[in-house]
Formats: structure tokens, sequence, C-alpha cells
DNA sequence: GTCGAATACTTCGATATCGAAATCTTAGCA
DNA sequence: TGCTAAGATTTCGATATCGAAGTATTCGAC
């Protein structure tokens, strides 16, 4: 390492290149390699901040679809939007736990459930960790003004609108 | 599982919701949202796919970043690139030069170094692979035209061009 | 009401990953 | 040349993840 490799920029356009040469189509393979590798980059910096704060990708993970629904989720529930095995949530869970950031509590309406919740402290969490990261995720939009913005949000919504479509 | 969970509209829609709510900016949070879920979500289906040829992502990002390189890398140059640690890259080279993808062999320049290359098969594998998510990536992108294809992924790539700034 | 299938979570054994230490080679300098 | 520091890979012990089996509860058919 140490050796700076090729620029995010070049290393786009070898992609692209790459697969084009492997049989892709150009203006499709532009479009999701860039979307790739602009979500690599941004997980490796959301990796690094949250080692700050004591917490891995995976746990976050946790915390952030918590916050999101805004209400009480199960295991199963957590295991599949963050994708991962039951097993692996239920130790997830404790560790959450054992730190004060979520809680578990049985469902009264089916005992074969339990209810994970976030406390105060992981709230808070998320709160802080989402302030932070909306500093860095600025910098990286810095060259799009307002217009361009709204136009990259709404192509982008387009292609998740189509995700349901797919799936069904 | 098995119940229908929201729609992937629906689930970027509440996470912008709650990344605003804990203080971040809309047209920050719609955008790198976007391209988040956009990501996991096509990640999920190279999973399945890969998994059809026998293949992990891990595997998979090996064999990529070869074909996009063109040549040979070494050990930690791939470590690097795909995000694991270069004692991990040592065991996944033990497999995929078991199954013939890639090859390993010492560089003549600096016997400190060893270099890996896609053999026939690996190129073969990556270039079926290709083909067939291709035509997954087509779908994804079918709501949007040539011209707004081209718009997204100049965006994407103004975007993707500040990244190289923001690390030096 | 009771039996069997389905659901939800956890436990268990095997595998993958990580960070640190070990091994070997190269580069720089006296 | 000989010595030390740095670099590249692998080995090793600890931890995380997975899939399958195990345990407990609920739901539906009879």
């Amino acid at each position: 390492m140490a050796r700076r490799g090729p620029s995010a920029a070049e290393q786009h356009r070898r992609a692209v290149a790459a697969y084009v040469a492997a049989g892709g189509e150009e203006s499709v393979q532009r479009v999701i390699t860039a979307v790739q590798s602009l979500s690599k980059k941004l997980d490796q910096w959301y990796a690094r901040q949250l080692a700050d704060l004591d917490v891995t990708a995976g746990e976050w993970a946790v915390v952030a679809t918590l916050a999101k629904d805004g209400g009480a989720l199960t295991p199963s529930q957590l295991a599949d939007l963050t994708n991962v095995a039951p097993s692996s949530m239920t130790h997830r869970l404790d560790k959450l736990v054992d730190r004060g950031l979520v809680e578990r509590s049985p469902d009264a309406e089916n005992r074969t459930r339990i209810l994970v919740r976030l406390t105060d402290d992981g709230w808070e969490l998320f709160s802080l960790a989402i302030r932070s990261s909306d500093v860095v995720e600025s910098d990286v939009l810095q060259d799009l003004g307002e217009v361009e913005r709204a136009e990259l949000a709404r192509l982008l919504e387009v292609v998740i609108a189509r995700l349901d479509d797919i799936e069904a």
C-alpha cells in the first residue's frame, strides 16, 4: 500500500471499459458502475467515522434500521433488512443490548416474537452519527447546485421505483 | 419473513425523513440515500446470480478487480481494492487457485512480491457474469431514456471526480 | 380440544475475517 | 560487505457469520 493507486475517476473509467468489453451495454454500465463506486467509497468513510464512535458497520445497520422504522422490529425483520442470517442477529443484539443502545422486550400478542427498540442512548448515537456524516456527504456533493441535486435525486428515485416492480 | 415489507420507494422515503429529522440536509440525504438503497439492492441481485455460478461475492470482487485492471496485481493491492485484510486475501486466493480461476506467479523483479492473474477460465467467468447481470441492470434502468441515462451518469461522474480531491 | 405444520428465536459446528506476530526479501547506509 | 529498517506475504489466535438443528409458541384442520 501507501502507493497511491489510480484515482476514483480513472477506476470508474476502466471499470466501464472492462464491462463494455465483456459484453455490457455502455449507457447501463456507466450508471451502474458509478452508483457502485460511489456507494463503496461512502461505506469506507462511514466505517472510519463509526470506528470513532466505537460501532461496527453491522451494529450501525441495526441502529439505523430501527431509527428509520421509528418503532419496534423483530430480530427476523432486522436480519432481513440488514442482510444477515437470523442467527447472526442474535449475537449482534446481545452486544447492542450490553451497550445499552437497544432493548429487547417480549411481544405480548405473540410470545414467539421479541420486539427490539432503540433506547434513548441509541437515538442519541443515531443523531450524532447522521449529523457528522452529513458534513462529509455535503462535501461530496459540493460540485452540484440545488437544481442538479434535485435532478440527480429524481432520476435515482425513478430507478428505485422500478425496483419494486421488478421484484414482483 | 415471507411477510412483504414496505416497497423500496417507501423505504427510501422513510430513510430520508429519518435522516432529515436527525439533522441531515434534505438535498444531500435524498441523493446519498438513493445511491445506497440502489447499491444495496443491486448487491442482493448479484449475490443471487453469483450463487448460481457458485462464486461468493468476495471471490467475484477479486475476479472483477483483476479484469478491470487487465493485468496482474499483488495480493496486497487486491486486498486494498476489495476492502479486506491482506491476511484474508491469502485464503481467498488459495480457493480461487484451486478452482482454476486465477494463478499466482512470482515476480521476477522483486521476490517478496507475488503476481496474481486471471486464467482463461477466470476471464470466461467474468464475461459470463457481466453479460447476465447486464440484463438485470437494463431492466432496472428501463424507465430512463438514453438522454436521461447520460444525464444521470454525468451527474454521478461529477460526484466521483470530487471524491479524489476530498481524499487528498 | 388435540394433533401436526408453520413460525420465531436461539444454539451449535464449520468457515471466513480480522489484527498481530512471524518469515523472508529488498533497500539504504556506514 | 554487513547491518538495520521497511515492505510483502503468510501463519496464528480470536471473533463474526452462516446454515442446520433444536426449542418453544401459535395457527389451522379435524
